[in-house]
Order: structure tokens, then C-alpha cells, then sequence
DNA sequence: TCTTCACATTCGTTCTTGCGAATATGGATC
DNA sequence: GATCCATATTCGCAAGAACGAATGTGAAGA
């Protein structure tokens, strides 16, 4: 992590990253901007500790940021510093918008947030944001 | 391999493949025509079942295709059909031109192939190709 | 046909990754 | 301060990836 500077390194770095469906399923729902911990663990109908560990994955390669909220923790994108990594990066997650599964995913948060029936244990969740990247 | 139609899919094991720095290496090797396995072998100074087995890894997602002369054989590069990956897989390929220890793996294969001192192992050894990509 | 050479594959092990289950942390509320 | 809630972390395990060593394969040459 630390000795990272060749540009090889850090490719293969984000590889590894972005080489996780979960992962990718995690990112593709910041696409719009930060979205609450509550939500990915809805949406993506996986268990808490799951999420909360591939979130960690994610921010220790900079490729997400938190944001503390009271009790709730906002995540969002990161894009890498290094040019390619970040194009690279960028490509990627644009790519998913292709994709009916990630499709499917994003409209699920849709309706987490803003449907008139949000599900009960989400009432007083934040919502996402839709500022950023 | 068989049931891989969404475009995340086939981005998470274009990733996976990508992961891996002797995969990055002999990728790197190859991108200004097809070389032979012998070269690899003796540029990246790795066993050769060990640069064997990546190259098989490669040839199953479709990266890099064999090409049998005797009892060599030469591997080219050959990018994904799809488009974003096509676009990831070629943007990785040309980045890896920036870094110092890629470039001196090229060095390594162009002295292998050209020098006046070609080791002895390789005397008889049929040189990389200039074509393709 | 026997050997040699280039490459591929198999085997058993080690290292890593991802997981569910349980537990810890830390803010908010009573 | 006791409790609740959202999130993070730890633990032990299971699946997978990468490895070295040994072996298999198939073409070329003696």
C-alpha cells in the first residue's frame, strides 16, 4: 500500500478492486452521488457485515470515501489519482450503467429512497445525495 | 466462461485477469507482435510451468491466442469483443508503456531476440514478430 | 525407434479471499 | 447510565488462486 508508485502496481491494484461483483454492485449505486450504508444493505439484499467489509475494501484503495452522519455513514466515489487508473476507473463504472442487473440495482435504491412505500426499518434513513462525482 | 452475456461479468473477469502482475508482464511482452514462449521464459527469468500455466489463464478468457511453429509456439495478443473491455484492455496495454520496470522487460526481449550475445539457449529460438496487435 | 526439446498439465501445498456468525464501537435517545 | 441503532471488526472456516516439483505430450532429429 504504501510502496505503490509504479503505474503497473497501482493497475493491478485496481484490478484486484474491481475484480468483485459486490463490489462493482457497490459502486455502481454511488454513481450518483453518496449513498448511506442502510441503503447498499437494502438494495443489494446482502448481509450488513458483508457490505461494511467490501466498503472497507474499497476505502483502503482510496476508491471510496465516508462521511459520518450521527449515526449513519455516507459512502462515495473516489476516483483514483494515477491518469489511467482513473480513466480506467471511470470507464468502468459508466459501463455499468449497461448492465440490467446494476440497472435493476440503481432503480431498486430509487424506489428505496423515494417510492411513497419505503420499506419500515428505512423510514428515517437518510437519503442519498445527488451531488458528486 | 459459457453463461457470461452482461457486460459486468465480463468486465469482473476481464479485471481478474488483469490482476496479476505476471499476467501484466507477459501482456506487456507482447504488444508489438506475437512472441514465443521461450522469451518469456527467459526475459521474465520465472519457471516456465509458472509462465505455462498464466498464459493458459489468459488463453481461456480469450486475452491471448497460440499460434503452433514446430515445437514452438507464439502467443498474440488478442483484445475482447466487448467494447468497454476492449477499451479497458487496450488503455492497460498502452499504460504500461510508462512504467520503468515494463519498459525494461521489453529491453530484456529485444536484447533475448536481437543482440549480437543471444543466450545460448535461445540460439535456435524463432524471434518475436513485428506484426499484429 | 530412441532421444531431445518446447511446452502443457497434474499434484500437493501454501497463501489469499470471501464468507457467516458473533461481537465490538460509538452516537443517539430514553 | 442503560439501551437502541447503524456500522465496523474479529474469528474460524471454506473456496480459490498461485506456486514448485514432478510428469505428460507431441514434434524433431539422431
Amino acid at each position: 500500500m504504501y510502496a505503490m508508485q509504479d503505474s503497473a502496481s497501482i493497475l493491478e491494484e485496481l484490478f484486484q478492486a474491481l475484480g468483485d461483483r459486490t463490489r462493482l454492485r457497490l459502486l455502481n449505486l454511488m454513481v450518483h452521488g453518496e449513498v448511506c450504508v442502510c441503503f447498499f444493505v437494502e438494495v443489494l439484499k446482502e448481509p450488513q457485515p458483508k457490505i461494511s467489509r467490501h466498503l472497507a475494501y474499497l476505502r483502503r484503495r482510496g476508491l471510496v470515501a465516508p462521511r459520518k452522519d450521527a449515526k449513519w455513514v455516507h459512502y462515495r466515489i473516489t476516483p483514483p489519482a494515477n491518469e489511467t487508473a482513473r480513466r480506467i476507473f471511470q470507464t468502468t463504472i459508466a459501463a455499468l450503467s449497461d448492465d440490467r442487473a446494476m440497472q435493476n440495482d440503481r432503480l431498486r435504491l430509487q424506489r428505496a429512497c423515494c417510492s411513497p412505500r419505503v420499506p419500515e426499518q428505512l423510514q428515517r434513513a437518510p437519503r442519498p445525495s445527488v451531488t458528486g462525482v
